[in-house]
DNA sequence: ACGTTACGGAACATATTGTTCAATAATAAT
DNA sequence: ATTATTATTGAACAATATGTTCCGTAACGT
């Protein structure tokens, strides 16, 4: 790819994950990107079809980082952040939201559109899904398995969400333990 | 009030409504809802301040109805849907969305804003907090109250969401079932 | 040095929002 | 039934945002 164009992008990219921290996407103006960006109104649309395209592409970038390294290449993923990749999944998840880790807890918990939260719940499903102990909960609990995956997956988006809006005055650990103590797990 | 002004009030919500079954709130447009309420420019905007006042009434109407005529009048309330009051409250409400009744389904689980679902949340977590069991879960989990009550009300939601979902192939008393094998009460 | 490609900037059509105003029609009160 | 009040209408309006088009310029890769 043409260093103009990776510029661009990066420049776009940037300019979007500041605006993100200060105002909520629906009321964010594309004028306002390229003014950031510093890039011309036709350029943002050679790269975007839409602002919402744009939200779209910066999604799949940030989520492939984090969740196909997590149960992908173990390798590719601490050379990412630094961390203990042996942990259980959630509270690796919890610690790299801690750290803002590429903004994802900025997006995440901000008053962004519901496109974000959908896809980082696909994400989770995925990730839940491949955990070994979900059949065995299946079972025991006798509800639906796409049910209780989906339970998981929402319970771990409020949970972070709630996290947030208390400041994040508990650490990692201490919300990775209400947690599993609500979904009755570990 | 002016029979004038009940008249259009209510083919505004109305409009709006039936639009709300059709495409997300954000792209709903004024225009829409004054051609399909057939009320002039100006009659609009002389009810409601904006689009997301009009969205905010609606909800307050909405929820006034069915909230406080739980936890309030319980008279009031078989007044308004013909309901067994003496079961537990949120089979109660499931019920009611299973009906549909006042919308109320049709707003929570359509790609709407995130104003409905935050009041609704809300409202939800008044009726748990009011509820007598709550303290001896905090008690008993030890978790912070409001870390429970939250995580019931958007348990709740998700729930809701995930029956809709699967087209609501359950019945109410199926989805309540699950509802409380995954929250680990009753 | 070359042809290719991206960028910038301005202008443009289009759509939506929210306001204003005077004419008109429905209403409530006497 | 008449009158004063109030809501509605329709059109025009400014302001803002979106997405497109054009061409001269600058940066790129080979």
């Amino acid at each position: 790819m043409d260093r103009r164009q990776r510029k661009t992008r990066e420049a776009i990219f940037k300019a979007f994950l500041t605006l993100l921290e200060h105002k909520k996407y629906s009321c964010i103006t594309v004028g306002e990107i390229i003014e950031m960006a510093d890039v011309g109104r036709a350029t943002f649309y050679s790269h975007f079809e839409t602002k919402d395209y744009l939200l779209k592409e910066l999604c799949t970038e940030l989520f492939c980082h984090v969740f196909d390294s997590i149960h992908g290449n173990v390798n590719e993923h601490k050379h990412i952040f630094e961390c203990d990749i042996s942990e259980d999944i959630f509270l690796h998840l919890f610690r790299h939201l801690e750290n803002n880790d590429n903004h994802i807890f900025t997006l995440l918990v901000g008053e962004n559109n519901e496109f974000f939260l959908d896809y980082f719940k696909k994400e989770l499903k995925r990730l839940i899904a491949a955990q070994t102990d979900v059949a065995e909960f299946i079972k025991n609990k006798n509800i639906p398995g796409d049910f209780w995956i989906n339970h998981v997956s929402c319970c771990f988006v409020e949970t972070v969400r709630w996290w947030f809006s208390n400041k994040s005055k508990c650490s990692a650990e201490t919300i990775y333990g209400y947690f599993v103590k609500v979904l009755d797990i570990g």
